[in-house]
DNA sequence: GCCATCGGTTACCTCGTGGTGACCAGGGCA
DNA sequence: TGCCCTGGTCACCACGAGGTAACCGATGGC
């Protein structure tokens, strides 16, 4: 607590906004619906269409997890059958843009990554 | 894949590299490991010292898997008892400043996360 | 002789994440 | 009449991440 500029990782507790937005970008899904959402509004079972794989239980959490953590924002419309269409949040958007650079990196890496998976292999 | 400049959030399959990075921040011990080797070398047990937690099978198995992805060097000595010791690369330094921005991003928002639960429980 | 330290590996167990499938309501449609 | 659409919830199950503890071999100190 000496020096409040730049926390030196400290995410040894759980309480630790750094270890609860590594959990939750870590996590199998609120990175595609987070990267969904940056483009637009979408509803329930368009997001469901446009993730491959994922299921109704886990879309479900996933979003509930997300609206609660304020990245998204959920309006149920009283439509023939009930509509809902989840909205990205500022404060999502933000969130998205960082993540954004770690996919980049990533992207930009990964046959750095590759190779040296490759030289370890064959030690 | 029709454009490469910044690929569209495609970590569907375990080969994409986004996909593979983010498990590997979002697990317990990589990025705290990362975070105090990219302040200098540590031999394993000072590593395991500074990481308040951690077992010994779980830092091993960590900076295995970090040598592996070559984000850092093992050199052993033979020496009295043998030592050794843990080295960042450059790679590794990219991937540290790298999510050294979302944990920025995390203390800088966490507040509004926090807020943002409290709105959400008391709903 | 005994114990600690170095850096690990191994077996075993627990617990949480995520997958599967059934079920709910109401209305449109054939 | 029966089936599909909307957006979910719930019960059950499997798998893997991670924790715990024992053990390794060589050496130095008491």
């Amino acid at each position: 607590m000496a020096d409040e500029s730049l926390p030196p990782w400290n995410p040894y507790d759980p309480d630790c906004p750094t270890r609860m937005m590594l959990d939750r970008i870590g996590d199998k899904w609120t990175v595609l619906v987070l990267g969904l959402l940056s483009a637009g509004p979408l509803r329930f079972n368009a997001l469901r269409r446009q993730v491959p794989g994922i299921s109704q239980k886990m879309l479900s959490q996933t979003l509930k997890d997300m609206e609660r953590d304020g990245l998204v924002d959920r309006s149920a419309f009283a439509t023939v059958p009930v509509t809902v269409e989840y909205t990205i949040t500022p404060l999502g958007q933000s969130l998205a843009a960082t993540v954004a650079q770690l996919v980049t990196w990533a992207t930009r890496h990964a046959d750095q990554v590759l190779a040296a998976r490759a030289r370890y292999q064959s030690r």
